[in-house]
Parts: structure tokens; C-alpha cells; sequence
DNA sequence: CTGGAAAATGTAAGCGCTTGCAAAACTACT
DNA sequence: AGTAGTTTTGCAAGCGCTTACATTTTCCAG
């Protein structure tokens, strides 16, 4: 392997294919601009060389990047691993390459990788939600940067969304267990200060309430993070409430079956003896026994549809349309019907 | 919010702090290279103007990025995704930023996704495993890339790796269900095809049935790609193998929750009628029923130092030291000990 | 004071690419 | 052959930053 020095660059292959950089960049960027023989010519000599584009030379040139960035809250668990990845698979299709960060679900961290991503010259941003500061919105305004938030659906936000009503979702399936029979409801909450899908499910369940004659008050809340642990303790905890909850709805399914496990743990069965129910439906939610009563969420067609919008606002520089998708109702095992038996 | 045209560049700063822009490179760079007055009015201008840096500008200056970038075979599953939060946190920490991209297991797409993390100047890149054409190696040694590889030990392989020995992982786990009493083994694994993990984990129960004097060839394998649904059809066929295996080792976690699930529906207890056994230790494996015995594999502790490791290589231009681990047995519920019963 | 070393700052040459503009080379008609 | 497009190619000016080297300023011992 003789040592090739630094990469080849365009100027090289230029030489050696005895054109201008000029057409060597066209004959890269858009093969059709340059004349059949003089792009095989060209072609030869990139093959030759082995040549590559600089990256950065190129978008400091081109004043862009093909890159989009996204924030998520975590990577560790697969409740934004699909859509993610759905959301990948079609912007490598076009073209654009992904870079992921994680928040931990903290907004300063969030606020910082933003920053990060706008400086390495992302052309489009991809964020989850809505709840952040004022400020941030107002500098990603100047900076002309197109987002999208995805896994919430909010027309009265600052930055278009494609994603579902958290709200109606958790609401449908609240109403559907309140006619099933149950009465004194318990929830499960990620904590709700600075994320908007949890509160919106918050809000869901209490709307199903009162749209049912149920003092809304009544609801047993606890809000933990994200955990199966944190679920099972936060389950424990519920159970000892006077008097005790026939149903927990969990605002995820990872909280869900952390309360399986509690009531596993306390010997109680569940449905028969409590009822649980989470959100999202990841691929956990089947797997596990009993099989969880949830909201299907479209992870991936929202994946795809968010890069598809995403990319149209870059390359036709206009602003985005929110999209709103359905999240549905998924029955397994896990919700007791008080009425039907 | 007034239009305040193009972001602010280096210059801007320079002409505002009224300094040369070489003294302002310095201030962001490495401030001790300014005097104490200088520095604070260049600070002053930066805050004024909303200065940030452009990457692309300074990546090609200094011919570096702080760039790492990491192929993964999926993001959909929790196999990688908690070592590759460790790596990301570990390398922020020291300044880098994480490109993430996932192959979907293919080696084609995974030989594309490593020139296109070259081409955007990585400094260095992460790999899974070893299984890859010498041509990629080449081309990586060509192009003065760091690479390191994990989740695979192996000092005979052309790049340094921070993983386990997946072969005398399995192996252990192996010979340790035979002396619980189990003869008839059955096993299934991911595509064995450029996945050294895959191979040598099935490789790994052979070393343990030669060693107990069982005949390897009796070993009935299965390969299926990585999905519960397949774990399950998977297991569904083993069990109609005569005479009938009384333990099915997966080659991983998800695989085996799918087994799990074959179980259940076919109307087999585990482990009483036939024990299951995973590798991987994620979260899953801990939140089904039974528990599945598996090999614990330290993720973290893996994406943390590899990140050392790379971020090492680069800086001090020095070849990789590959690092040992150690993956254990978690026992849980899901294997039967045939010989205390 | 002064000379000389050390510290601080400035000058300017790229880094590798894209692209507006201009020139050259074709084409298809009179 | 001449003309007016149309297509293809080349020229060269940046894009925003880092850094080697040169220059100026500061500091201190003598």
C-alpha cells in the first residue's frame, strides 16, 4: 500500500483529467451540465484518484451542509428509537445526513446541542415538542433555521409539528376505561414541568373525567422520570392510597410495566385485581405478560412524513405544514372491563 | 426582532472588538494566548454580535472536526443503543460531537456510511465487530482514520477493539446449562454471515459441548435476523426437532424474549417444559416473565472507554490499545436445573 | 535608561470547493 | 459561409477560519 499522501483533491483531479475545477465540481454536483465525453474523462480520473469530496470545503463553499440535526430526549429506550430511525432511512434517501443528540431530557442540554447543531451548519433541525424557552425559538428565527417539532401536534406553536394530539389520544382511552367500568383512576406520569406530551396526557385523563362525571381531583398523580424502576416504586406507592385505584393509566409503556413489576412485586394480578395501561406502544408493550392496553403511536410513518416536510422547507425555503397524525387505541390484556366482567 | 441579515462572522468580531481577527481566533481558541484586557473586550463583542463559531470554516482550516463518527448495525433495539449514550456523553465531555449512523445490518450500507462519516472528516470512526472486506480497512488505513472497533475482542483483527469474548462468553453460559443437565441443545442466533458477535457466540456453545462430550454436530441452530417475531417461528421449529431440545440458547435477548413467546404459544411453561437462555442483558431481559438468564454485558462501561480510547488515538496520533472485558452470567428464571431439579 | 527576551498582536496565505460571469465550441438555420 | 442561439467549459472570486511568521509592546535585569 504506497502512502498516498494527503487525499486527493479536486484540483488534482482536475489536472489529471485536464479540465477546469469548475467542470470537475459539475461534473460531481450535476452530471448534466457537463458534456458526455469530458464527464467519463472526469469519472476516470476521480476513480483513478480515489477521490472524495471535502465536506467542508464544500459546504463553506455551497452555504450548506445536507446535514439535519435532531435532539431527542434519550436514545436509551425505543420510544424514539423507531421513529428516528424511520425518520434516518428517509432523509438518507434524499440525500441529507442525520446527526443525533440526546437531551437526557434536560432543557439546558437541549438548548446547548442546538446551538452546537446550528454551528456545524445543520440546514434543518428536528426537535421533540414544544415546551422550551421563548428565547430559543427567537434565535433559531434569526438564525433562518427550519424545524420541526415532531411527537406532538400543536397548530398554535411557534414552529410547525407532525405529530398527534397527546391529549385526545390519552383522553380516548381514559373515556374507554371509564366505561369500562373503572372509577377511581391513578396515573403514572413522566415528569410534566417542560414536556408537553406528558402534561397533554395529564390534561387527556382529566378531560375524560370530567367529561364522565368524575371529579377530575380525584385522579392519584404521581409524576416520576423516565424508569421502570421509578414506575414500579411510584405503583407501590399508589396501591397503599385509600381507597385503592382499580386502574393505573401510565403516560408511557416503559412507566407500564414498571408497574407490572410493582404489582407483581405486591402479589396483586393484574387485571383482575388492578388494571394498567401505558402509551406508545414500543415493541415492549406485547412482549410483555400481561400484554399492555396502550395508544399505538405511528412512529414511523411520523418519522417519515417529519424528514419529508423537513426537507421540502429547506430546499423550497418555505415554512412548514403540521401534520397530524392518529394515534389509536391498542387492546391486550392488561385493562379489566368492570362491567362486562 | 430585527433582520440582522447573515450570522456575524470572525471579522465582525475583529472589526467591533477592534482587534486583528487572528486575535479574536486566539480568544476562542485558546484564551491564554490573550492578555487579560483584549480578551475581555473581544468577549464583549462576541456577546454583543451572537458570535458563533462556523464549522465548516474552522474544520478546514485546522483539518480536524472534533468529529467522531459511529456505524451501528440498528437504533431500534436497546443492544447498542445504551454503550452508544455512553460513548456519546464521554465524548461530549471532551469536546466531541457523535455522527451516528446505522447500517441495518448490511455490509454495503455500512461501507457507504463509512466513507460518507470520512468524507465529512471524521476524526475518527467506531465500529461494530470485525467482520468486514479487507478493501474497507485499507481505505480507512489509506485515509489515516482511527478506528476502533467494539462489542468484539480480537488482537489478531487489523483494528484495536474494547469488547468481550463473545465465544467464551457463550461458552461459559453453555457449559454451564450442560452441567445443570441439559443434553439437547438448540440455538438461535442472528445471520452468522459478516457478524463475528453471531459466530462466535454459536461457536462458543460448540467449544462447551465438545468440552462435555457432546457432539457439536447435534447442536440444532437456527439463524433468523433479529426480530421477536422470528425468535418466535424459530423456536416454534425447534421445538418439533426429535427428540425435542430441552433448552434453546439464543443469540441474544431479543431473540429469546421471541422464544419466550413461542413458548407461550405453544403451550410450553418455561422453564419446566424448556428452558430459555438470551445474551445481551438488556432491560428487557430483566422485565419479561421469567427473567431471562443471560450474559451480562457491560455497555457502558464499553462506550465509555472506547471513547477514551478513540479520542486518545486521535490526539495523541498513537495506535489503538484494544481492552478486555468481561461479559458475566445473570442468572434469572428461564433455565431449568435439570440436576437439583 | 537601555537592551533583549518574552508576551501580545497583526499580516496574510491558504484550506478545497462552488458558482456567477465570460469565453469558447457547437448547432441549426438562412 | 454567416448568424444567432445553445451548450460546454474556464476563470477567478470568494466562503470564514487558523496559523506560521513578522512585528510591536511589555517587562525587567543591569
Amino acid at each position: 500500500m504506497p502512502d498516498s499522501g494527503p487525499p486527493p483533491t479536486l484540483d488534482d483531479v482536475a489536472r489529471i483529467a485536464k479540465v477546469s475545477t469548475a467542470t470537475v465540481s459539475r461534473c460531481v454536483n450535476d452530471p448534466r451540465l457537463v458534456s458526455r465525453p469530458t464527464r467519463e474523462k472526469v469519472q476516470a480520473a476521480i476513480n483513478a484518484l480515489g477521490y472524495t469530496p471535502n465536506f467542508a470545503a464544500r459546504s463553506m463553499a455551497a452555504k450548506r451542509t445536507l446535514t439535519i440535526g435532531a435532539i431527542i430526549p434519550t436514545m436509551e429506550n425505543a420510544i424514539f428509537a423507531r421513529g428516528v430511525q424511520a425518520f434516518q432511512e428517509e432523509l438518507h434517501a434524499r440525500g441529507y445526513t442525520l446527526l443525533i443528540s440526546s437531551s437526557a431530557y434536560r432543557a439546558d442540554v437541549e438548548e446547548e446541542q442546538i446551538r452546537t447543531l446550528v454551528a456545524r451548519g445543520a440546514d434543518g433541525l428536528l426537535l421533540i415538542g414544544h415546551d422550551r424557552d421563548a428565547a430559543i425559538y427567537d434565535y433559531l428565527e434569526r438564525q433562518r433555521v427550519p424545524v420541526l417539532a415532531a411527537w406532538s401536534f400543536d397548530l398554535a406553536a411557534r414552529i410547525p409539528s407532525i405529530g398527534f394530539d397527546n391529549r385526545r389520544a390519552m383522553q380516548s382511552l381514559a373515556e374507554q376505561v371509564i366505561v369500562a367500568g373503572h372509577r377511581r383512576l391513578a396515573m403514572i406520569s413522566a415528569s410534566s414541568a417542560q414536556n408537553d406530551r406528558a402534561r397533554m396526557r395529564i390534561y387527556g385523563v382529566r378531560d375524560a373525567m370530567a367529561a364522565h362525571g368524575l371529579d377530575p381531583e380525584t385522579l392519584e398523580l404521581i409524576e416520576v422520570s423516565y424508569d421502570v424502576q421509578e414506575g414500579a416504586d411510584a405503583f407501590e406507592t399508589l396501591m397503599q392510597r385509600q381507597p385503592r385505584p382499580t386502574i393505573v393509566l401510565c403516560g408511557n409503556d416503559v412507566l407500564a410495566v414498571g408497574a407490572l413489576r410493582g404489582a407483581e412485586k405486591l402479589g396483586l394480578r393484574v387485571p383482575q385485581d388492578v388494571s394498567v395501561t401505558g402509551f406508545d406502544d414500543i415493541e415492549l408493550a406485547q412482549v410483555v405478560r400481561p400484554g399492555l392496553t396502550t395508544v399505538h403511536v405511528p412512529h414511523r410513518e411520523m418519522g417519515r412524513l417529519a424528514a419529508q416536510e423537513l426537507v421540502e422547507m429547506i430546499e423550497e425555503k418555505r415554512t412548514g405544514r403540521s401534520q397530524e397524525l392518529t394515534a389509536t387505541i391498542v387492546n391486550r390484556a392488561s385493562v379489566l372491563d368492570q362491567v362486562k366482567g
